[in-house]
DNA sequence: TCATCACAGTTGTGCCACACAACTATAGGA
DNA sequence: TCCTATAGTTGTGTGGCACAACTGTGATGA
């Protein structure tokens, strides 16, 4: 599939191999428990930012998470109804939610930010130092490269 | 959400963005043009292993991509009735189909390649050659520790 | 020879995450 | 007051997948 003959230095088969790896984990990052509870990645992603920028509106936040508002719309309803997200029409316009953590959200955020901290840790761990030195500053020119790539 | 008293020293927003990147990115490859063709990406990985191995049956290709057999009998048919792949039963066990490439399916597997190559080189190309380098090496450690977690 | 077991593959079903399109509600002008 | 823009909602459909129950084929041993 992926010839051999490459300029680039960049093993393919490797590449290959990642690619699988990445969409295989992908799946593994679905529904599943995180810190005890059962929340989609989209869920966590949601949290984090609405931690990270305190109050958002439904489309902001859809923006930040690059998923279509309907599906926000969904998944803040879901979040509202467990009890980690206070959802108040913005005083000024009421057009707007103002959506945040609750006292309940942020502890869960926590939590689950504690997981995936840990997860990490482990996963560093495993890596000699010269290969968790150049993941770090691969992966800061891939995200620098997709960034520009597409907002 | 992921609080900044590391010791990895890998930055943790960076690997937020990264990982959000990831589940776009994994999005991005779903129900796409390839080469002009929409092809999912299982199915880009199945005709790459059957490009490689020449032949498997359905078992064996389940196990490489990692899928359920039933998934993988539904992808094989798909395959098939696309004129990509040839699905004969096995004359010595008439239980194991063996599968494997049609001409057509070989010309499509290459052209796919191609695309993915180009698309790569285009990649590497905007990285910095220390990046480059770093990736590479930081990928192989990071197949090498998901390798050895689940097999 | 036949019962039984093992195993490859198929089919029915349901789930999840998501997009798209059509809708409602609020607001800001001309 | 009507028109338009925009935030969010709801209806609907899709793609990719797993799980479980099934069928078909072959092997083994009494």
């Amino acid at each position: 599939m992926y010839n051999t003959t490459h300029r680039s230095g960049f093993p393919e088969d490797d590449l290959r191999r990642l690619l699988r790896l990445l969409v295989r984990t992908g799946r593994l990052f679905e529904p599943r428990e995180h810190a005890g509870l059962r929340v989609s990645m989209s869920e966590i992603f949601a949290l984090g930012e609405l931690g990270d920028a305190g109050t958002l509106s439904q489309n902001e936040l859809a923006a930040r998470l690059g998923l279509e508002k309907s599906t926000v719309s969904r998944l803040a309803a879901a979040l509202e109804r467990r009890g980690w997200l206070s959802r108040e029409r913005d005083p000024g316009n009421r057009r707007f939610y103002r959506l945040g953590l609750t006292p309940e959200g942020r502890a869960v955020t926590e939590r689950i930010g504690r997981e995936f901290h840990q997860a990490h840790a482990a996963l560093f761990e495993a890596l000699t130092p010269a290969e968790l030195e150049g993941l770090t500053l691969g992966l800061s020119g891939l995200i620098r490269v997709f960034g520009e790539h597409d907002g």
